[in-house]
DNA sequence: CCGACAGGTTAGCGATCATTAACCTCGGGC
DNA sequence: GCCCGAGGTTAATGATCGCTAACCTGTCGG
């Protein structure tokens, strides 16, 4: 189904980038790190950019879609405890993509860029509905801002690994629903 | 006292280099921003790296001198809040330097980095060891794990500039308590 | 058998980068 | 009156980058 040989270099791509930024990786260290040497890249890919385009719009689209799958049918409070449960897994899942998304995404050309943003749009707007659902005072933009505080948290993950997944699944729950203002 | 040129060359820095990413800007670009062309920055510093470097050590320094004045003789609480306060006050100040510190700081020659790494773990240890006052059942390493959460969502203030700024204050203090524990 | 194509290789091109070299030009202490 | 250093300038250099060109090789359907 899936090309694999694409999605290996996605995949060895995604942790070079996130150690040393989208600019800090040369083609030709990232076909040596994929087993093959610089221009052999070309083969699967089109260009470097389109090596980070293809990787953050499918990162953007996974969340986005994973998001709602989880957040239906669910009460405002289960919805809000769902869609934290499910950014961490993703988070915790693939660290090197949080990374990238949020430090290279300007790097992208504009199509792509304007894609991905559109994407991480809808997604703050399905968490900002099911918070201003549970807290009805909230205004549509306060809820955007907090949605996006609670994401800096959220996507603080991959940065400092400092407790074993478990552990860190459940304190990076119990501070974003804290954040939110969602009490048990 | 302090040499207004280097600082206006720091501060246009750190505008750019928050917008595009520190290897996104080149040299004659930043010249041309600060009203001299290319390689008269030369006369200012040593090397485009030790731009970054002055840029986020001083960041850092900033951070911590300011934090430990701010939290002494206070509750656990009331050192938190001014933690908190302080903290969010310095990004909103500062959005670009926040920025940039975060996304840039693997650019750092070595040992510049190793400097602002060594700052920002004892900026960390402090807010951790009034973490662990307030919560005494908190085990060293996962204090540490909260206070970098906690980072995370106090630095995504530059990315959404959603709320004007006494606004946006009042919501992230109120989130990043509420991550905290510190509850009113 | 064979031809074509998928998937490699190395060589090289043009652009851009950080940095240096060489030179200019003023303002102020002697 | 003069020199000298601070703070500019342009030109050039060597490295590195993304990418293309040209070529090779094994596999596999007919």
């Amino acid at each position: 189904m899936a090309g694999t040989r694409r999605d290996e270099i996605l995949a060895i791509a995604a942790t070079l980038f996130a150690r040393r930024g989208y600019h800090g990786v040369s083609v030709a260290e990232l076909g040596k790190a994929c087993g093959m040497s610089g221009p052999a890249l070309y083969k699967h890919f089109a260009s470097k950019e389109a090596v980070l385009a293809e990787m953050l719009v499918g990162t953007s689209e996974e969340l986005l879609q994973g998001g709602r799958a989880r957040a239906r049918g669910l009460t405002p409070e289960e919805a809000l405890a769902a869609l934290v449960d499910w950014h961490i897994d993703f988070a915790l899942r693939h660290r090197a993509l949080i990374v990238v998304q949020d430090r290279d995404w300007s790097s992208l050309p504009d199509d792509a860029r304007e894609q991905v943003r559109s994407l991480q749009r809808r997604y703050v707007e399905l968490w900002a509905k099911q918070l201003r659902a549970a807290h009805p005072a909230l205004r549509p933009v306060e809820a955007r801002a907090r949605v996006h505080a609670a994401f800096g948290l959220l996507n603080s993950t991959p940065h400092s690994a400092l407790l074993p997944d478990e552990a860190m699944r459940a304190t990076l729950r119990e501070m974003a629903l804290g954040a939110l203002g969602v009490r048990p």
